[in-house]
DNA sequence: GGAAGTAGGCACCTGAAGGTGCGTAACGCC
DNA sequence: GGCGTTACGCACCTTCAGGTGCCTACTTCC
């Protein structure tokens, strides 16, 4: 009993400190936007549509049926693209709207939640785009060091 | 031949879509945020050591050891931690100097490249713990919506 | 009348992330 | 002399995010 000390101080901090995560906020929100189509989709939403590509957003917020966003995000599965607005529109990042057409359609818009959300993630293309290249450049060099 | 313009083309524009993400810095960054581990080792490497979690950073930076970061990450296997370690190095974010003492000692420490993506990352902290708690409201009332 | 668009649901499958456990080689502690 | 520490490497195993394919009803276009 008294020899279970080291190994098992450790798992007990270990224990804790998963739980200490569990419950970070910071770690939620990493764990949000970390999911593959979700920052495409608030960029998306948050562009004119005019773009090519989602993340060179430069409009401002506009609603967007189903079919565009699948159409605007070509890489996304119809799968995904819906898991992914069902679970932003859970958390109150965008709102769905179904207008009663002939045939249903449906619009999701950012709501205000979701722009600042959006408005951090500019932060992060940012940082991005200055400063990517010296990371893809000290990545080169740590590769070729041993060549 | 002519019947493929539907389903073709929306496999090229996928193809294109999936070109456009694999070169996309804003994408990288976000990949790389997104390890389970690097965000809690940044902070950590930012952090003065004497709190009990790394994310709770005010400190300012100081070289640590594997063992240090080891004890202060209690949820990390030492697989992770040395595959995330790595990783940084390589991408230019932290040093490894290794010391030989007696047994050898390996200490890391963020480059200035490494604070600054820390610094960006302390805006998403921010969010989080403004909005978060929002966003956890928004969760239940959806889920609570039709029980 | 067949194809395409409207917004998805459901089931299956795979690749990769991440965890666990074991080994190392030299040394200090009790 | 056996256990602990130091900083990992390697192999196996599980899990699950995400992709693919097939389905719906209804309508409109060519």
């Amino acid at each position: 009993m008294t020899t279970t000390t080291a190994a098992q101080k450790k798992a007990q901090a270990k224990v804790e400190y998963d739980a200490f995560l569990a419950q970070c906020p910071s770690r939620k929100l990493i764990d949000r936007i970390a999911d593959k189509w979700v920052t495409l989709v608030l960029a998306a939403l948050n562009s004119d549509g005019s773009h090519r590509f989602g993340l060179d957003c430069a409009g401002e917020p506009r609603p967007m049926r189903y079919s565009e966003l699948s159409r605007l995000l070509a890489g996304v599965s119809q799968k995904m693209l819906t898991q992914t607005l069902r679970s932003l529109e859970r958390d109150g990042l965008i709102t769905r709207t179904v207008v009663p057409t002939v045939p249903v359609t449906v619009t999701y818009e950012l709501t205000d939640l979701g722009i600042s959300l959006h408005h951090v993630m500019r932060g992060l293309k940012g940082w991005a785009e200055t400063h990517m290249d010296d990371v893809l450049a000290n990545r080169a060099t740590y590769d070729n060091r041993d060549a």
